[in-house]
DNA sequence: ACTCTTGCGTTCATACTGGTCGCGGCCTCC
DNA sequence: GGAGGCCGCGACCAGTATGAACGCAAGAGT
């Protein structure tokens, strides 16, 4: 099998080092060049789709690219239409700080194939690399015509169920849940107002709470003026 | 929550018809058109677009497009260039009975959402586009920043359902007593439970109901308030 | 200013289920 | 008739929410 050919797009160039090695890291991928603009990016697309396009068994051109939002010279999503506009056969998959939903959303509906939001760890790179190898294998193997249920495969291993692992003692079920709950409501909660709503007790949804606010995704304060012992509330931050 | 704006390009007129009936009768959608080639398509959408882009709650503006490839006037790939190269916001379900792999390579790189090859029954269409509004829902019913998880949870949902053939170690009987058990209640039931009333082991009744729960024919949730570790509870989803 | 009251934070043991491993019966194919 | 694989089962181990008990911090009362 011959190897994925990765193009890095990513102007800071601390990234753009860990983003290579970690693609040289892994099997069956190669690095096919780092690009620090849109510009250079585009340059050494079309040198590659130049040497390697339209023959059948052309070595170079370039399968996929690691694809940064903020580049000094242009959008990231610029660049990407400009790619789908010229027609090259590489998918992309996004690599990016930017967790605006508005970015996220116009990304999925240029075409990448998956998004990763930065700071990641090796192991969500990989996670992420290794399901669209997955996804290349399925296609390719495949004959010439394929089925409904092959391409349904292919899809499948490209949109992976895999969640982040959770610390022990938690689950995904009732994280989401309590992730839920807080999103809908503006209103700073209570633990226990928290665990009434969603018929749980205190103490499991101080703990979720807890673990959240560890990871900055809500917001702690105390809440004073009655009587006893303050009570903590969370907000959903941002 | 408003309704899903789809816009059918088709040449024959008969699936065009067929098509656009389906969509009607989904819940959540909503026919913004039918185009018979791609220069009428792209009339449409830049049409929709002008008028509904760039402000914030323009209401027409297509959020989907079902995409024949073979069409009289241009192929659909380079239709979906073209609509890619303009940046419009639509995602695109490919919907045709051209089942060339190099064709469903292209597609699938230019930033195809499903690709449905016909012909295919209504069912099957159902699936594709209710996977399309649960995964629209995932990603707009957040807030304006999202996370990872949430990312990857959107895209897990545009993952097809169930593989044709079962995995190793389930047979058809046990799944057809299991699937049939569960749609007669209306009542979520645990795993134990459904082990009890068919007289299987739980950790069999497990295996199955975790199986289907992947591919979405059920869906699972926890059952809190009682003591001790929570139990899973399946319900068949619609 | 000191103590009392109050109610939540925190810890701990407990209960019950989920998940895994290897075994055994049964069917199928040599 | 023997061998191999498949599928379901029992039993263990790990996981996860619960409830009670204890302690602490802020207001209320004297």
């Amino acid at each position: 099998m011959e190897p994925i050919r990765v193009l890095v797009v990513e102007d800071d160039p601390i990234a753009a080092d860990a983003h290579a090695e970690y693609v040289r890291r892994l099997d069956g991928f190669a690095l096919a060049g780092v690009a620090r603009s849109g510009a250079e990016a585009m340059a050494l697309l079309s040198a590659a789709s130049a040497g390697g396009a339209g023959a059948q068994a052309g070595p170079p051109g370039i399968d996929l690219i690691l694809l940064d939002m903020n580049l000094p010279d242009a959008h990231g999503l610029d660049l990407l239409r400009r790619v789908r506009g010229l027609g090259l056969p590489a998918d992309v998959i996004a690599i990016t700080a930017v967790r605006e939903l508005q970015v996220v959303r116009s990304a999925i509906s240029a075409g990448i194939v998956q998004y990763l939001i930065k700071p990641f760890t090796y192991s969500a790179f990989s996670d992420k690399l290794g399901a669209y190898r997955e996804f290349r294998l399925n296609l390719i193997g495949q004959a010439a015509s394929t089925t409904q249920s092959e391409v349904d495969q292919a899809f499948a291993s490209l949109r992976p169920a895999a969640p982040a692992s959770l610390p022990k003692g938690l689950s995904e079920d009732t994280l989401r849940a309590i992730i839920g709950q807080l999103k809908t409501l503006e209103e700073p909660v209570s633990a226990a107002e928290v665990a009434s709503t969603l018929d749980l007790s205190r103490v499991t949804a101080r703990r979720y709470l807890e673990y959240l606010a560890d990871g900055r995704s809500v917001r702690r304060s105390s809440r004073y003026g009655t009587r006893g012992r303050p009570e903590f509330e969370y907000r959903w931050a941002q």
